[in-house]
DNA sequence: CAACAAGCCTC
DNA sequence: CTCGGCC
DNA sequence: GGCCGAGGAGGCTTGTTG
């Protein structure tokens, strides 16, 4: 079978000498044979410039595609390689192209991409002559070392291309040695091609997406050892030993899945396999190891990317080929990545460092340009390709969301405010978190975990595109409100919020309260203090913004008006603090009034992970005012600790009235003290009431059963239900 | 065609 | 979303 | 101080099944 190449010009400004390199390329790879070359001129596919920079996963997105942006992505899937021909990288390339195309190659992670660029706008003879050196340059290279493309880029590129690798050369017999891959791009393996020198202005650049192949080498063998490594040991500095290992040890290309892999996720957003259809695949493990992290990462983008009828059979099918392959640590291993219960005590926080180690950059750098792109594969591939400069990239980017800034608990609001010295006070509203990026008339809006919904929160995009600004970044809550003003339960926010389909979307309008600004009209406020930006927000989001005072004179105020109003309770800010993107910091302190109830433990079950041997999670029952026995109203394993845990694992096997495989039944005469958030409506439980953020305080050996509290009292604690 | 199961999202 | 354990 | 893992509540969408 052909190895398929794909150019791709990306020239679509004036000029265009892009097709020209491009043809000249094809030619050369039609000569040598064993190629199918396509070029894709995105000037002829109509990619507007204004593309979204992070386009939407595909799967079960209904986001309008633009035609031009599935000619580049049914091209780049059918590609073995990639190469990118545009003008001068980073200046006269259009940000928002560059931006979506370099999204797609953390996409298609094993497929390997270098970019040409030939002079770019200076146009006229400088470009001409620019050119010319360049297919000079080419042809001598391809003449004279009888090496292929690659290799020229990868001696030319220089740095980190002397990493050691376990890539073996009979590996690539099987394809055709060429332009791409094959024998001669392992030659090229931290060598510099003697004889060699380019100007500058020849502006010949390799920006790659695995350098050496396409061909993975990191067996999934050796995460499965890397991570049981991981899990043996709770020392912070031995597991970003093993993690840098591994990531040293990785060719560029598998970067992006190992770092998924050994970080708890999978390189696909969603699979649409979990636990059941793991569970139900039931495949004998074979004996020696031999699958790559390259393929596994080929079956699970299968997997992903099965949707309609069948799809569950064919999700199955391609789990189950690919589980026979593995070896019962493999399969284990696999197992619980996907399930989410990796529990090796290292994931992101932990890699942020490794990859600092293995990258030989500052770990800070790293984190930074984490927060900032969202995504540690990303940035991880960036440090150990392009280090420090390459990190010093990452900047925000109008289109791209970054993490949002998380706020710590406080106990009280007094403790809050004693906190800092120049606070704002803020409502703290019962929504969903949302990040709006606004450039001219386009907008996007993003939700905590950074996953695009614009096109189903079409009433806050009309919203933004009216703000007196011409760009801005703003964070912000969003809900629903009632007819009078007052905010909606949760549920019915989230039913809004989480839904895309017509009727549900108008029959509630999102509102939209924002707090922060992290850009506006092409100033980035980021590093800005609270202060500063609270002085943007203002003058930009004007009514949107949420309520609050500057260094209120009385706190206490603010919060029962927050209260009052049916909100959640205040967030207290430092207005020095920058906008520290990802991190759960002490500068913002969230106040919340707890409620605390006395419950009857019903039931119990037996923990997992850490917790296995251990009675757990306690099913928690309210008084029944009639008299009847207790009415269950939720469970809870939070508040517990280590010494607790072993004092009820004794303890309710004592009065144990039967059991099931994971829950102990008891008698209802042990009372516990249940600190909590408030109530809300339940469609599950009898009572048709459920706890919110129930966590154990202390058990109450002094209460019987009787003295518990009732079902009236569970559901005085309904929020809007509370005499404020 | 309606009900259910599974997966993944919000808090 | 919360909490306790741990580096 | 920050990260990790223990697991809670509900909501929506998609695909399968009775």
């Amino acid at each position: 079978m052909a190895y398929k190449l794909v150019i791709i010009v990306g020239s679509v400004r004036d000029g265009r000498f892009g097709p020209i390199v491009a043809s000249w390329v094809a030619e050369r790879a039609r000569e040598h044979g064993g190629f199918e070359v396509e070029v894709v001129d995105l000037a002829d596919v109509e990619i507007p410039l204004s593309l979204p920079a992070a386009p939407p996963k595909y799967a079960g997105n209904s986001y309008p595609r633009p035609a031009g942006m599935a000619v580049l992505t049914s091209a780049l899937e059918s590609a073995d390689a990639v190469l990118v021909v545009t003008p001068e990288y980073n200046h006269s390339y259009p940000a928002s192209l560059k931006a979506a195309i370099d999204w797609h190659f953390t996409q298609w992670t094993a497929k390997p991409v270098a970019f040409v660029s030939y002079g770019g706008a200076a146009g006229g003879r400088h470009a001409v002559l620019h050119l010319e050196n360049v297919l000079t340059e080419l042809h001598a290279v391809t003449i004279r070392d009888g090496l292929a493309f690659p290799n020229y880029f990868t001696a030319w590129g220089g740095r980190s291309s002397a990493r050691p690798t376990r890539r073996r050369v009979r590996e690539n017999a099987a394809r055709p040695a060429g332009l791409v891959g094959g024998r001669a791009a392992v030659g090229a393996e931290g060598r510099t091609v003697p004889g060699l020198t380019f100007p500058r202005s020849v502006a010949l650049h390799r920006e790659t997406v695995g350098a050496a192949g396409h061909d993975g080498r990191v067996l999934l063998t050796h995460i499965v050892t890397a991570s049981a490594e991981l899990a043996a040991t709770r020392s912070r500095k031995a597991k970003i030993a093993t993690l840098a290992a591994v990531l040293r040890a990785a060719e560029t290309a598998e970067l992006p899945a190992v770092i998924a892999y050994l970080t708890g996720q999978t390189a696909q957003d969603r699979l649409g396999a979990g636990w059941r259809t793991l569970a139900e695949l039931a495949v004998e493990p074979t004996p020696e190891p031999s699958v790559e992290v390259r393929e596994v990462d080929a079956a699970l983008t299968e997997v992903a990317a099965a949707s309609g009828a069948g799809s569950v059979k064919r999700r199955a099918d391609v789990l189950t080929a690919l589980f026979t392959r593995l070896t019962r640590g493999e399969q284990e291993f696999l197992f619980r990545l996907v399930t989410g219960e990796l529990r090796q005590g290292a994931l992101e926080g932990v890699m942020v460092d490794a990859v600092a180690a293995a990258a030989e950059v500052d770990a800070a750098d790293v984190r930074r340009a984490f927060m900032l792109s969202g995504k540690l594969s990303v940035t991880g591939y960036a440090a150990m390709t392009g280090g420090a400069a390459r990190l010093a990239e990452f900047r925000l980017t109008l289109g791209r969301p970054i993490k949002p800034m998380l706020a710590s608990p406080a106990e009280s609001l007094d403790e809050a405010v004693a906190e800092h010295e120049h606070a704002i006070v803020e409502y703290k509203m019962d929504g969903a978190r949302i990040q709006v990026h606004r450039q001219g008339t386009e907008v996007h809006v993003y939700t905590r975990t950074l996953r695009e919904i614009t096109a189903s929160v079409s009433e806050l995009v009309d919203l933004v595109r009216a703000l007196p600004c011409e760009s801005v970044v703003l964070d912000g809550e969003t809900l629903a409100l009632t007819d009078d003003g007052r905010p909606r339960p949760f549920q019915e926010t989230m039913s809004r919020f989480g839904s895309t389909r017509e009727e549900q979307v108008r029959a509630l309008l999102l509102r939209p309260y924002f707090f922060d600004c992290l850009h506006l009209d092409g100033v980035d406020l980021l590093d800005a203090p609270l202060s500063e930006r609270n002085a943007a927000l203002r003058k930009v989001a004007g009514e949107h913004v949420i309520p609050g005072e500057v260094e209120p004179p009385d706190a206490a105020a603010v919060l029962d008006a927050a209260m009052a109003g049916g909100h959640e309770g205040v967030m207290v800010k430092d207005l020095t603090s920058p906008y520290a993107a990802g991190r759960r910091g002490r500068a913002w302190l969230k106040v919340k009034p707890v409620h605390t109830i006395d419950l009857v433990v019903l039931a119990v079950e037996w923990g997992h992970g850490r917790r296995t041997g251990t009675l757990s999670n306690l099913h928690l029952g309210a008084r029944d005012p009639d008299g009847g026995p207790p009415i269950m109203v939720g469970k809870t394993f939070k508040g517990m600790t280590d010494e607790l845990l072993a004092w009820q694992t004794k303890r309710f096997q004592e009065i144990e009235t039967h059991r099931d495989s994971y829950t102990v039944y008891v008698r209802p005469e042990v009372v516990v003290e249940i600190e909590l958030d408030g109530a809300q409506i339940s469609t599950r439980y009898p009572g048709g009431l459920a706890l919110r953020f129930a966590r154990v305080v202390r058990y109450r050996p002094d209460k019987e059963a009787a003295d518990a509290d009732t079902i009236d009292t569970v559901r005085g604690l309904l929020r809007g239900d509370r005499a404020e």
